[in-house]
DNA sequence: TCGTACCTACCTATACATAGATAGAATCGC
DNA sequence: GCGATTCTATCTATGTATAGGTAGGTACGA
């Protein structure tokens, strides 16, 4: 196998293990057992565990530049960018996982700091990118919402990520609920 | 030390272990040190850590009950009632803590099912608690809001858990805005 | 003197990590 | 173009720390 296929392999792995069981709930065996190497093998890539969480929320991050270009560059209005936003986590919750970054979140004071910077640029990008499109929204007068963006920027990015936790262990939708309650706010005055 | 202050001890500690750093990230060593015994002592009290987890959560649940029984005595209206289970959240905010059914619901998968249950448990609990004010506040007239309870009170659960998630990482308040986003939804028609 | 509340000492399993070996591919000097 | 050398990707074997858990002992208050 080449380098890049093998690392590519053990990335999926890894992100997957994250959002299913959490960072400190998984091993290099289980992660090999996935891949199908050994766990020595796993430190050739990535010496330390930390490298290996380091380089997984990397290239989320880099995904997530990604996924709001495209957005950005598809979508028709501000609404339909937001909908695009919610899909991606609504995606993520049809495979009973949650946001990569809500699972780091959840075990953040054990995380490297490194690591934590990630988590908290992801969500700060996130943030920033979503206030952007309801000012731009609402100055379109493509929602009638009149308080401050950021109220309902943290409202969506946290109902998002909760939704995720909250609907993982009840094995029943939340996103969808939460979608529609979300864009009551911007629709009102 | 009596039975009762020992175990009140260790089960105030290993909420705040499994609040601060998640159920896979404390070990009985921690908690050991935390209140002063040695860690096989802790098996006197709770044979296994699944036993520990349980009766933390065991408790959060039997304290929700009580606190919101408390909120229905005292709040005088079903928007004083609602902001006074936010409140719940904030003040575990300001700990820089999650909520321990957050924490236990990241870890979902990796979790005794008997502490499944009682996370499930306590997450409908609070569900159908939440419906209950807002389907009586707009029969009161006291809120404007036209659409499905069971959307509002997604959004509010959701992101209450998501606020404490994305505040802790970033140490910046979010469920003040969360919070006036949300009355935005119930004030609207 | 009996049970409660703790202890010391220990065990087994597993975690992350390192050392050193090897088969085969790539590269370089001549 | 070919032998020597070096690199790649993986292995086996092992180390060290820590995890959760057990066995059996002890001090002390009712």
């Amino acid at each position: 196998m080449t380098t890049n296929e093998t690392t590519t392999r053990l990335l999926d792995a890894a992100q997957k293990l994250i959002q299913e069981r959490g960072y400190n709930a998984f091993s290099y065996k289980d992660l090999a057992e996935l891949v199908g190497i050994r766990t020595a093998s796993i430190h050739y890539y990535y010496p330390a565990k930390t490298d290996l969480g380091h380089a997984v929320m990397d290239r989320y991050l880099a995904r997530l530049e990604l996924a709001l270009t495209a957005i950005d560059r598809t979508a028709r209005n501000e609404k339909a960018k937001l909908r695009a936003f919610i899909k991606l986590y609504r995606d993520t919750e049809t495979c009973g996982a949650i946001c990569l970054c809500g699972s780091l979140a959840s075990d953040f004071g054990t995380m490297p700091p490194s690591i934590q910077k990630l988590v908290v640029a992801y969500l700060d990008r996130s943030e920033a990118w979503v206030v952007a499109r309801i000012v731009s929204g609402v100055a379109a007068g493509e929602f009638a919402f009149a308080g401050r963006a950021a109220e309902a920027a943290a409202l969506l990015l946290s109902s998002l990520q909760g939704g995720l936790l909250v609907a993982r262990a009840r094995t029943k939708p939340a996103l969808e609920l939460v979608q529609r309650a979300f864009f009551r706010v911007l629709d009102a005055a």
